[in-house]
DNA sequence: TTAATTTGACCACG
DNA sequence: CGTGGTCAAATTAA
């Protein structure tokens, strides 16, 4: 039995060495595959023995024998540092990737669209997932802090910033075609929208989200929306931070949907894959312009199919309904013009779609945030 | 009443 | 000093 729990710990350094060097493997996805199949193998080589084991026990039921599980313990307790790591890092770690990887993969399967703008990032499958992980070092750690609450007014803010080595991962993802076109894709995680800004060189707004349990679990989980400006029909989505909220048992944050549900999301969301930007706006304008399509039915309706997506958090995808429903407002000729006429540097796009937001910079050309 | 969003201001960083 | 990220009061929605 020593040599089964033996084996375990190794499995599962082998499993920390792989954690450890997941910046510097990702791009190697051979490198990986071997080592998952090493870790694949030792684990299963355990379970084999410790199958046996139990049968041996079953069948001869001996003191000894059930003292083992205290053994395990025991054995762990010998390497705390690992035992700390099998608590908290390796699932959190393992399970955030997999629930990433998992509900891009079945964004991916569902809309058969995502690109990957490869740097170092984490590919896998031949058609390239589209994660684009930073991966340069670690989750940024003082985030979840946000320091400034609290603070009286006469104190300066001390804040804490995102740095560059945060993990950062990108996904490009389709607008949706009705409704608020502006709502990302739900992601199976809840969303508090808690800023939006002008990006010089852009001309969309980017829009800053947390997760809604930040406050609750410490959760730094972060991600930023912006369309893109070659093609307003996709959102480019980057994520910052791990969610550590769903590895809370108590937690309230929706946990990740399973793949069937995220797919049927999707296809609810999306309608049908990878649309052209003339039938993406095509059913966007049908929709606007549909029976009782007013601005109210509009948000209504793209929250409620988010919801109906399986999003089980109030605000599961952010529900920027009441904003931009009002926005949506504006004929929807000019928005279109802007979708069409996404190249062109005659027509301001910007404005035309947010006139105000235009106006507001023409007024302040600074910076209407600053 | 509570929670989420909006938005001007603040702040860190290059 | 400009820019991007965040804060937090005000506003809106549920």
């Amino acid at each position: 039995m020593d040599d089964t729990i033996s084996l375990i710990l190794h499995g599962c350094k082998l499993a920390k060495d792989l954690e450890l060097n997941l910046a510097n493997s990702a791009s190697q996805p051979e490198t990986l595959s071997k080592l998952c199949e090493e870790i694949i193998r030792v684990f299963a080589n355990a379970r084999e023995r410790l199958h046996v084991h139990q049968l041996g026990t079953t069948l001869y039921p001996h003191p000894v024998l059930f003292r083992e599980p205290q053994d395990l313990q025991q054995q762990q307790n010998t390497d705390p540092i690992l035992q700390e790591w099998l608590g908290t890092s390796c699932t959190s770690a393992m399970e955030t990737l997999f629930h990433q990887t998992q509900g891009v993969m079945a964004e991916r399967s569902a809309l058969g669209l995502i690109e990957s703008k490869i740097g170092g990032g984490i590919q896998m499958g031949s058609g390239g997932l589209a994660i684009e992980s930073g991966s340069r070092s670690d989750v940024q750690a003082g985030d979840a802090s946000d320091s400034g609450r609290g603070s009286s007014s006469s104190e300066k803010r001390p804040r804490t910033r995102i740095n560059d080595d945060a993990e950062k991962r990108t996904v490009r993802v389709p607008a949706q075609q009705f409704g608020n076109t502006e709502i990302p894709p739900e992601d199976g995680f809840s969303w508090r929208k808690y800023g939006q800004k002008e990006i010089l060189g852009s001309r969309f707004p980017r829009a800053y989200y947390r997760c809604t349990n930040q406050n609750l679990y410490n959760c730094p989980a972060k991600k930023q929306v912006q369309r893109l400006d070659d093609d307003p029909c996709r959102l480019e989505v980057v994520y910052r931070g791990e969610h550590t909220c769903h590895m809370s048992a108590t937690a309230p944050s929706a946990p990740p949907p399973a793949p069937g549900i995220t797919q049927e999301m999707a296809q609810t969301m999306i309608g049908q894959p990878q649309p052209s930007a003339a039938t993406s706006l095509g059913r966007w304008v049908e929709f606007r312009l549909g029976p009782g399509g007013g601005a109210g039915s509009s948000s209504s309706s793209s929250s409620s199919s988010s919801m109906a997506a399986g999003s089980s958090g109030s605000a599961a995808g952010p529900s920027t309904a009441g904003r931009f429903g009002k926005e949506a407002d504006y004929p929807i000729t000019d928005m279109a013009d802007a979708m069409f006429n996404s190249g062109s540097s005659s027509t301001n796009s910007m404005e035309l779609i947010f006139p105000s937001i235009s106006e507001e910079k023409r007024d302040q050309p600074s910076d209407k945030n600053n």
